[in-house]
DNA sequence: TATATTTAAGATAAAACACTCTTAAATATT
DNA sequence: AATATTTAAGAGTGTTTTATCTTAAATATA
């Protein structure tokens, strides 16, 4: 596992978890999957559970709930796996992240108080709202396919 | 239960949560405390509990972590309570966020993975520590004291 | 057809999180 | 001193999240 795959190994314990496991795990086998080309246009899943170091069961889990959802299609048998259905630079991470926690994701008050922007707003409201339409602006401007390079990018800009 | 307090009631599933509960309850009692001033000082806890919709045990022990970390003091038996040790205009959120959460809070990955700006940086990292410090310069910036008040502006500034 | 491979689906288990309960300690009032 | 009130402390319970296990279905190969 090198290159593009470092990023994607596992920790223990987090704090701050804006997205969940479950969001954490299928983003990152969405990136590998954009990131390393497939001759057939499928991917076994126990390699990559192996590569990101995820449960495999919970892997395919995951990728099962984004077939279901028509982002992915699945081939069972030898030589099967896992591929995009809808190409990866089509596929944003609001999408992804929306598949997989839900579609309300962007909507939730800091301070986890029911009706955010319906009702009368917390104390935290204005400066919340802001930074989560920045964090909902770059999700859903960003591509799957974008992440190598834009990553790339930035990394050249940040040594210069 | 109305004005100031009708931020602070509950709700029951939330997605994207920055803050878990033991910080959003925390947060929310001590934001009541800020803005309801006590003769004695002290803040009966139960009172607490009913008027902000927040289990009567599971604050006592929030607020007990507070007491033990020395921001807040308490003092028992009859007309006793729980009230600032530390003045609340010197409180600020991250004081609290990180007493409740660890020191940790504002370290994390957006996508989990070990040791952000430590390591090689996953591909959102650029983007997500701009936005995560902007988060924490506002948690640090901002006191107890404060967000009653500026609130308050927003809002007109809201409305104008 | 028989066998191996691979994902699908559902049940089960473990861990983390969010409470809840009980008893103890401190304080005030009588 | 006795009693009521209030927080402290720790054990216990329930729920959600995360992970695992088992069996089924689909596909390829021999
Ligand atoms: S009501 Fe709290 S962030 Fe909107
Ligand atoms: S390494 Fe992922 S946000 Fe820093």
């Amino acid at each position: 596992m090198g290159g593009f795959a470092m990023y994607l190994c596992r920790q223990k314990t987090l704090k701050m978890r804006v997205i969940s496991r479950l969001g954490e795990y299928g983003l990152r086998a969405l990136m590998y999957m954009a990131a390393h080309k497939s001759d057939t246009g499928y991917f076994n899943i126990r390699v990559m559970s192996q590569e990101l170091d995820i449960s495999f069961h919970f892997l395919t889990k995951i990728l099962q709930g984004l077939t279901q959802r028509g982002l992915l299609q699945s081939y069972r048998g030898p030589n099967g796996g896992i591929g995009f259905l809808v190409p990866p630079d089509q596929i944003t991470l609001a999408t992804v992240v929306k598949a997989l926690e839900g579609d309300d994701f962007f909507q939730n008050c800091l301070l986890g108080l029911p009706g955010c922007g319906e009702r009368q707003p917390c104390p935290m409201h204005v400066f919340w709202t802001a930074l989560r339409e920045s964090l909902q602006t770059e999700f859903e401007t960003t591509t799957l396919d974008d992440l190598g390079t834009q990553t790339l990018e930035r990394h050249l800009r940040l040594k210069a």
